[in-house]
DNA sequence: TAAAAAAGTTGACCACGGTCATTTTTTTTG
DNA sequence: CAAAAAAAATGACCGTGGTCAACTTTTTTA
């Protein structure tokens, strides 16, 4: 049976980690170099990589519990019962996931974990992010023809679409908030049609 | 006024591209290296970036014609009537999207200009999906209640979205068609609802 | 408690993208 | 045509993420 994490390995990594958000704190994400987290943990580089597989992966354990928080904050509120309501309540996480276009690109590809046994973070707050909105739709004044999953995805698949944009000089002159409260519209408040 | 080009330097940067494409067959995207394009093209690796701003941008220069290729193809043919016609347009520009993990993440990076200036081939082929996306919808057996760019937006947040879920061990067991068809089924279709 | 085994740490080293002062080639000027 | 100016190419060098064989510390075994 494997033996028990040593007390010392514990101490290593949180000394890492503390390191790194101070940095993040000091710099932000995209600055942030490996280099500078060992100096100030104060072990040898080498150490790093046998606390983390890779840089991205400290960054999906900083930024994936700062999603969750305002994932705990969605789901300890009501659910909306309006786009705008909706599309307020979603802003705070948009602007924690654009807050730098490299923390936007470390979480679109965290976003899908690359297998069953390597669910990160990240990966994590996407899963209970269909379910904060699924749930939102069990009982809402929403389309009720399609299921509450199919209808989470698809706000999911447009807040992503929102929050690229944000970073495209050609369609930046819109707010996220006013690219998404259209689409949600479209895709929550149809007026049917279609053969 | 700035001078014309020098025909060597053209013919330097056709050597370059024609080094990547190479390689690409050979190994793949992902595996290409600077160093190995500029051995085959024979020029030094500074020459390299003199011709590309970096990589990434070359990447972008190859990927971005193949899109539109596949673009072509669908301006050419028909607009779908049925949401299964669409789909089955849709499928060989997914599988070229996501032929490689990392020919997506690129697509996903560029797929955005980060200046109106720096419209890259990738972000251009965007562009034009939208276009030809909402050509589709002008006249459509679909839900027209709203516009059809704004169908034509969602329409890319499904197929981005479909593709994604590909790359999750926790999803993949579903093909991208098959998750793409109820995105699109809801979206284009809708039975009505909602307050 | 001493020896053996496992866990944890180390830092020199590598891979690879990217830079830049210098050199070579081409074009322009007079 | 030679001299000057501009454009292009060069390759030694750098920054940074990541590796790994050797070393140190802790835990287990007997």
């Amino acid at each position: 049976m494997a033996r028990a994490t040593q007390k010392r390995t514990l101490e290593t990594r949180a000394r890492l980690i503390a390191a790194a958000e101070a940095i993040v704190a000091e710099v932000g994400f995209e600055a942030l170099r490996v280099e500078e987290v060992v100096l100030r943990a104060g072990t040898a580089k080498g150490t790093f990589f046998v606390h983390f597989k890779d840089k991205d992966t400290l960054m999906d354990l900083i930024i994936g519990p700062r999603i969750d928080a305002h994932l705990d904050a969605l789901q300890a509120g009501p659910a909306p019962r309006t786009i705008e309501e909706m599309t307020g309540a979603l802003m705070p996480l948009c602007d924690l996931m654009t807050c730098e276009r490299y923390v936007f690109d470390v979480i679109l590809r965290y976003s899908g974990a690359a297998g069953v046994a390597e669910i990160g973070p990240i990966a994590s707050t996407f899963g209970r992010q269909i379910e904060i909105f699924a749930q939102w739709f069990d009982d809402a004044p929403f389309r009720r023809d399609v299921t509450a999953d199919l209808l989470a995805e698809g706000v999911q698949a447009f807040v992503i679409q929102a929050m690229a944009a944000q970073f495209c000089a050609l369609h930046n002159s819109q707010s996220i908030r006013e690219r998404l409260e259209p689409y949600l519209r479209a895709w929550l408040t149809p007026a049917a049609g279609g053969t």
